[in-house]
This record gives structure tokens, sequence and C-alpha cells, in this order.
RNA sequence: CGCGGGGUAGAGCAGUUGGUAGCUCGUCGGGCUCAUAACCCGGAGGUCGGAGGUUCAAGUCCUCCCCCCGCAACCA
């Protein structure tokens, strides 16, 4: 049997920070067909990645202090990294390839080559503004007022040795493939692509760089890096063993069904990637979607407006599902959506809660309470139900549709209509009536059975997006494995009988809006501090303090004798303190924030004993204590300076 | 005249080839009691940004204008 093959890909993300909402949103579109696709049996392949090379992760590393290819590492595989999230997410990719895999290394510098080979890049000049301080190339557009957009200094005109790819030669066939095929969705992102950049003519495209190291180097002419373009998108065919002997699925999966790209990088998969595809000699993807981005709040979503949305804690507090719900169900996938916690919350109670979590909680009590959970073959099927079933097998069709145009908003729209009209069927038959008169009991199983019937086909539409709930749902109404699967989507009483139901906890408890809202804010801002620097030291002074000035601070080792809490004040500790003059000194040191006062006694600390004296809620305090202090996660952190109890009280400290 | 997207009920959004304006939340009223104070029914609420035009008929096509948002090339 040779099953439909389906190649379905998510763009390979930057490392450079953490993953937010945005990439966890294209990966779940993107998981979800390709769950839909092996529900309907093909033969799928689904990858993901990560796009590793580039100036930025070398500067970034740089930054922290590690290698590249560290810095990378750790977001890739580390905790909390791109990997953990998509198991968090419960992506199925089926390959995940990084670019600083050797084997990609390897494929590019070949592919490289052979387009190189074939003339389609040459050695050029490539000519911008560059920053000296900085070492970074500009281009005029993003300058500043004319000045170097990271410092702000005067750039100057400089060349660099760089390779081209003759992006040009295939101008034609390319637009070709824009306007007169559907290769590109959504349609409008057609006139977009064709007006901004072949219209103005397509110039040739820089594909190498000499100005930074962090990248495939091309192995004919050292010195010289792949730049991005035929390093990342090339990542479709490395992943399926092209030029290389990794993989071996080349032939079986390529050319890919659809990429699922963000439509900021719309450009580079219907220009130059098919361009490249084209030099290369080979098949170019069926097709490129480029769905649209998730705002929030009404902005776009960036790290300098502090407005992203950490995937991670959303999934944890909602649950990944619901999660995966809600993203899918309010947005229609090719254009922008406004994301906002409210109305994460108000979809979950009012879809999840209220209307599937709520259908299953009532029928599975009911065929509890009413048949013990077993619902055996038989019952009385009346007109009433033909409509129930019309309905189904109606909101199949048309999510199948949706489904098949990447419409997951629309296709989640039918399954709900599906939903809702099994709540209303309940009220229609009222099955609590008919419990109450032993003659009806044919006709109460045959509702309960409809019931059961409307959400099993229910569980299989959705799960795609939901599949831990669809698998909950199976389990609760005792679905075999035959009737879960998308050759038994029909709806059909006939092949019922196996209902075992079983009653649960809710599927999705509803969410008290106020308070989640609440819990979002201190997880935002406990993420705050998190991303704060472990290690804040005070800055050094630049003014010098002349010696004769320094000479009059009169530092002494002193002795505590003992130490008290000062009345109403929640800062303040009353030291008395032995100086060796044989008489008490007070001191008040506003440290009890950080010691309890009884586990200082005995203590010999340092002094400063030469301050005027000073008042502090109406007592007096004649000096002062030391300490060393430093910040951490923007924490303000103290340490008395405590030296060897072998100091007599009294020392001076010189 | 740079390009593209958008402006539809209080809020958030749908509206394929032009043919009685829909959905969710909210709101008002009613029903039910199996269920997660959930479910079901009904009402109120819209000059579909503005102005022209084509048409028997326009949110949907054409022209102009206003407002908002992205992008403007080597930047993932």
């Amino acid at each position: 049997m040779n099953k439909e093959k389906f190649y379905i890909t998510t763009p390979i993300y930057y490392p450079s920070d953490k993953l937010h909402i945005g990439h966890a949103y294209c990966t779940v579109a993107t998981d979800a067909m390709a769950r839909y696709k092996r529900l309907r049996g093909c033969d799928v392949m689904f990858l993901t990645g990560t796009d590793e090379h580039g100036m930025k992760i070398e500067d970034k590393a740089k930054e922290a202090g590690v290698t590249p290819k560290q810095f990378v590492d750790n977001i890739v595989e580390g905790p909390r990294g791109v990997k953990d999230l998509w198991k968090l997410m419960n992506i199925s990719y089926d390959r995940f390839i990084r670019t600083t895999d050797v084997y990609h290394v390897t494929a590019i510098q070949r592919i490289f080559k052979k387009m190189h080979d074939n003339g389609d890049i040459y050695k050029g000049v490539y000519k911008g503004k560059y920053c000296k301080p900085c070492e970074s190339f500009w281009t005029e557009s993003q300058l500043v007022d004319g000045k170097c957009p990271d410092c702000g200094r005067e750039v100057i005109d400089a060349e660099e040795e760089a390779y081209f790819f003759r992006l040009s030669k295939y101008a034609d066939r390319v637009r070709h493939l824009l306007e007169d095929t559907d290769f590109l969705e959504p349609r409008s992102r057609v006139n977009e692509m064709v007006n901004n950049f072949i219209k103005p003519g397509l110039e040739d495209l820089c594909v190498s760089r000499t100005s930074f190291t962090w990248g495939i180097p091309v192995d004919f002419d050292p010195g010289h890096v792949v730049y991005v373009w035929v390093d990342a998108l090339s990542n479709y065919i490395t992943a399926l063993g092209f030029m290389n002997d990794q993989y071996h699925d080349y032939e079986k999966y390529w050319p890919a069904d659809v990429h699922f790209v963000g439509k900021e990088i719309v450009r580079f998969h219907s220009i130059i990637w098919p361009a490249m595809l084209m030099s290369l000699g080979e098949p170019l993807p069926k097709k490129v979607y480029g769905h649209g981005w998730l705002n929030f709040g009404g902005e776009k979503m960036s790290k300098s407006r502090g407005n992203v949305v950490d995937p991670y804690i959303l999934a944890e507090m909602f649950g990944v599902d619901a999660l995966r719900f809600f993203m899918l169900r309010t947005f229609p996938f090719g254009s922008d959506g406004n994301f906002t916690n409210e109305l994460l919350i108000q979809t979950i109670n009012t879809d999840l809660a209220n209307d599937l979590g709520n259908l299953v909680s009532r029928t599975t009590a009911m065929a509890e309470k009413y048949f013990g959970g077993d619902l055996p073959a038989g019952g009385e099927l009346t007109e009433a139900d033909r409509e129930l079933k019309v309905l189904a097998d109606e909101a199949t069709a048309n999510y199948e549709r949706q489904m098949e145009a990447f419409q997951f908003s629309n296709a989640l729209a039918e399954a709900w209509r599906l939903i809702s009209r099994a709540n209303k069927y309940i009220d229609e038959n009222a099955p609590w009536v008919l419990a109450r008169d032993e003659a009806q009991k044919p006709r109460l199983l045959a509702v309960m059975k409809n019931l059961c019937e409307a959400i099993r086909v229910s569980a299989i539409l959705i799960a795609p997006v939901m599949p831990d709930t669809a698998e909950a749902i199976f389990q609760r109404l005792g679905v075999p494995a035959d009737g879960r699967v998308w050759d038994a989507v029909g709806y059909d009483l006939e092949t019922g009988g196996w209902w075992k139901t079983a009653t649960g906890d809710p599927l999705f408890p509803r969410i008290d809006m106020d308070k989640a809202l609440a819990e979002l804010e201190q997880a935002k801002a406990e993420a705050a501090k998190a991303a704060l620097p472990d290690l804040e030291i005070e800055p050094f002074t630049e003014d010098k303090v002349d010696f004769d000035t320094f000479c009059k601070s009169d530092f002494r080792a002193v002795k505590v004798k003992d130490c008290q809490p000062v009345k109403k004040s929640d800062k303040l500790l009353r030291f008395t303190l032995d100086d060796g003059t044989g008489v008490d000194r007070q001191i008040l040191s506003g440290i009890a924030k950080w010691y309890k006062p009884e586990e200082l006694v005995g203590k010999t600390l340092v002094a400063i004993v030469n301050l005027p004296p000073r008042k502090m809620m109406g007592l007096e305090s004649n000096g002062m204590l030391i300490s060393a202090v430093h910040t951490e996660k923007g924490e303000e952190k103290l340490n008395l300076l405590m030296v060897d109890d072998a100091i007599p009280a009294g020392a001076k400290l010189c």
C-alpha cells in the first residue's frame, strides 16, 4: 500500500533569544496540520529546527562570555529552551534540524559550490555604510539620521568582497510563479511581493560575508562564510538528505507540500527560495503559506516594548490544549490577531468549559445515572435524531474543506457547531424527563447514544488541535481505537454499542478571570525579575579622595553587646557596642531586613566612630556599621562586615 | 502620489463568485434542572470610515477622500 505523503515545515527559528508565543503559534498550526494529515492516514514528514549562524548570535555569545555553539546549545537544548518548549506544547515534529549539524554544514558547502560552478554565484563587491568602532555594515535605510543605528557615530562608505547569487536571472520565472499560480497564499501576499520586490527589479543577492566568522565557511575561499539565505533556506532539503548522507528521504518527501512561514519572511520563501531551487534544478515546494502575526494588546510584540508573551507561563497556567485551541480558534490564520489575556480566558471559559467540557460532563453524568455507564445496542430512533446526524455530516465536510485550506479557525467553528447542536439536543429531548417513565427507556437509550456519537465525532475533529483532550474524551466514552480515526468520522449510530462511559473531573475547569489575570501579572513580574542580571555591584567612584581626608575616618573593631529591634521601625536595629573605651556606644543601623538581632550578639564588626551623632526614631546613633552591598536579580543584598573575634574591641583599622 | 493590510452592534471578530447583515462576550427577558452558577429560547442594539458611481440589487465592484497598523531589501 502506498500512502499519500505530506511534507510540512515551520521556519527554522533564530535562537538569539528564548522563543515567544509567536513562534509557538506558527509551530502549533504546523503541528495541527501534521496531525490532521496523519489522522487521515498520510505518511507525514513534519520538520522544524533552528537557524543558528550569523553575527547577532556571535555578538550575543560574546556578551554572555561563551562560544557561539555553547550559546545556541543552551537555547536550543537547555532548560526551557526550544526543544523543551515544543515538548511542552505537544509538538509532534518528525525531525529537528539545527544549521550547525555537521551534515547540514557539509551539504551547504556542496550546494554553494554547485551554484558557484553553474555560474549563478559569482564574486563581487558589497557596498555599504560601515561603522568602524562597531565593525558593522549597514544599509542606507538602516541608518538613523545618517549615522550608525547602534552607536550613533559617523559611518563611512566601504566595500567588502562578497559572493552574489544571480537572483535577477530568475525574476521572470519567479514572477510567473507568484502571479499565475497559487504557489503563495494567502493571495494578498502576492501583490506585496510583486509590487515591492519584483517590479522594481530584483537585484542580485549577497550570499557571503567576511565581516563575521560564525557561519558555514565557503570551503573554496577562506575568509568567506555563507550568509543566511543559502544556509537557512536550504534546511528544508538538507534535512531530507539532499547532498548529504545523514538522511535518505529526499526522493520520498520533496517537494514540500507546504511551508508555513510568518509574513515577515514571505519574501525569502516566495522569491529567493524558489530562485535557489531553480538554480539547483530541483523541484519547487507546492505552496508557501504566509500566516499573520500575533500582536499583544493592539501593539506589535517586541522585546523593547516589553510585551512579549511567554508561552511557558500560559501553557502551565491554562493547559497546553487550551492554549493551542485558543491560538487556532480565535485568529484567522492568514491575518494578524490581537492576543489578550482576557480573550484567552474568555475563550477557554466559553468554548471549552461551558460548551465542550460541560457537554461531556452532563452526557457522561446522565449515562452513568440512567444506564450505569453502559449503553447497549438497540434503542428507539426518531426523526429528531436525523437533524443531529445531518448537521454532524455537514460540519465534518466543512471542517475538512477548511482544514485543507489551512483555515483552522473556520474548521474549529464547524466542530463547535456540532457541539452546540448537541447541547441543544439535550434540551430538546430532555433525557431527565424520559428517565422518569420506564416505558421511555428505549428512547432514552437512543438519545444518550446520539449524544455519545456526536461527542465522538467532535473529538475526532478537534484531535489535531487538542490531542490530549480528544484522547481524554475517547476514554470517557469508551471509544475503541477504530472509532477514533478519520475513517470513522461519519456519524453512525449503528457502529455504537461500544459506549462504556465514565465520569470524571471537568475537562476544562472554569477560570476565575480576575484571579487569573492577577496571577499572570505576578508571573510576568517574576519573569522580569529573573531576566535581571545575576549580580550587580556599585559603579566605582571616579573622584579621587586625598589621603588626609581618608585618614580622618576613624574605623574601629567593635563587639556587639546587645542588639534590639527599634520599636515602630521595620528597618532599624539598635546596637549596643563595646568600642574598647569602656563606655557603651549606641549605633542604629537600617539592616533589619537582612539580620535578626539575636544572631548578631557577640559578633565583631567594623564601625566608623567619628561621624557626628544623629537621631533616628528618637534614638541617638554614634557612628555607622560597615557593610558590603551588592544587587542580585534586582534585589539589594547586604552583608555586615564581620571580622575575627580575636581582634580586640577598639582596634583601629588603617 | 512608495507598497500592503485594516476601519462592520458597547467590546472583539466572521462575512467565497454582489441578492433579506452574522458570531462570541456583555446587556435585558424567559425556559430547564442532566451538567463545570453551566445549558436552551427570545429581545434590544449596526447610516457595514466618508462622498460619489456601476447595477433591478453593494459590506461585497469602480473612483476620490479621511483615520489606524505593518513593511520599505540583504533585517530570521
